[in-house]
DNA sequence: GAGAGCCTAGCTGTATACAAGAATCTTTCA
DNA sequence: TGAAAGATTCTTGTATACAGCTAGGCTCTC
């Protein structure tokens, strides 16, 4: 709380409406007129509205010609099209990292990260809330590691669709079969990340940060064939449409 | 004229407040206030607002933390990575086309483009504003050619970083020794990525786009070196610092 | 009963009013 | 003379008013 609530109004809109979005309750399709919604979160339009605008950007919403809004229809193919970015960003900070050498901090951050990672991942001590703090840890690490500004805030954003986020299965824990040993192979790829980029073996390190992506597809075509009428459990697969 | 203008006024001040800042107008760093700029574009703060938020996200302005914005102050790594961001994507759009195949329409549209430039390349009818046109068409049916909404947006996101675009350094073709002949190469590249992805080798396409997309970091390069003085004559180095 | 046209209600885009915070300048006190 | 505090002015964030366009329904006519 560094700093006063500077667009108080405009941070609960965006909030909550992607809230609402995410999680079913705006169901897909739905048009969204602002003076409804508005009156609904209790604020007034121009607030609301630079939010709408955000979701639209984020491509939770879609413009529609006429004016106005409506909540966007996702395919199984959208989702695997936003996982695929990301594992291209990704693997673009991966090797940008490997290439042009790694920020020391931030090395030095992510050697910690990992060995947290490591502990939380054994079985003895396994500890879910712990991985899941430091596997975000990891992946913003990541896509700073290379140092430029540019390259992360590109990463971060193809992570904002939520069902492609490197956290969206994690609520879905209980769908996915020995989820604990997959978190283990997670983290061993997360280490094989590092030990390429401090390697500068670009090219590794790129293809490794694409695959280890590659989890999330493989957990979203998991769960949404074998348990389709549980996915909406999943935030953001609420959206899918079938 | 399809439809009416709407967001006139939104429109009006995206574009012309855009245009101020990549010709250098309003000098990097330099604070906007809404109030200011509302009345120098004369019209009223709330689409300003709107406009001035865009820009925010296309990395043309930053916000300050106390509130309001000032002219982002660029590098030359920044545009660097840009470029490379941007060669990633379109990379990732060939890729894709190349693996899951080509919408057959786009197929033939690029075949159409294709020929186009090949014309306006030919030494003996040499013609700038039809590659330009065209150029611009390859790059966009790129984008396109794989069939996915999400990659196509995401393409069209990097290059609007104005330097950045695969059409930055056509206005200062001035600049550039042997322009023509660089032309041609560059139209060579375009059919050896439309050729690798219709034979779906996906890794070829994706390297080959990459590298593609280095032609304009040559072109930075030789500008920021060879002409410094003269890099305002080309959108968006103007707000090169140094 | 169906279709077309008109009217009304509502929504969006834009302008503007208002209040609270930030910055700057001035004034006063040590 | 310098520093601190207060006051004034400017700026942003939010609310709201207004006008034009859209859409949907209702009525009238064939």
């Amino acid at each position: 709380m560094t700093r006063r609530d500077r667009k108080a109004q405009f941070n609960r809109a965006l909030i909550e409406l992607r809230s609402l979005i995410i999680h079913g309750a705006l169901p897909a399709g739905e048009r969204l007129t602002e003076t409804a919604m508005a009156a609904r979160l209790d604020l007034s339009r121009t607030p609301l509205r630079q939010a709408m605008d955000r979701l639209v950007d984020e491509g939770l919403l879609e413009r529609i010609d006429t004016g106005g809004c409506r909540v966007a229809r996702f395919q199984m193919d959208d989702l695997i099209d936003a996982i695929e970015l990301r594992g291209v960003l990704e693997g673009t900070a991966a090797r940008l990292a490997a290439e042009r050498g790694v920020v020391p901090e931030l090395g030095e951050a992510m050697k910690t990260t990992l060995e947290a990672l490591d502990r939380a991942v054994d079985p003895d001590r396994f500890d879910f809330r712990a991985y899941v703090t430091h596997n975000e840890e990891f992946h913003d690490l990541l896509a700073r590691l290379a140092g430029s500004d540019l390259v992360a805030r590109e990463v971060a954003r193809s992570a904002r669709l939520p069902a492609a986020s490197p956290v969206a299965f994690m609520q879905g824990q209980e769908l996915i079969p020995d989820f604990r040993v997959s978190l283990g192979r997670a983290q061993h790829q997360h280490r094989r990340i590092f030990e390429a980029i401090m390697a500068r073996e670009g090219a590794r390190a790129e293809a490794l940060a694409r695959e280890h992506a590659r989890l999330a597809r493989t957990n979203l075509e998991y769960v949404m064939t074998e348990h389709p009428n549980l996915a909406e459990r999943v935030p953001g697969l609420a959206l899918v449409a079938e």
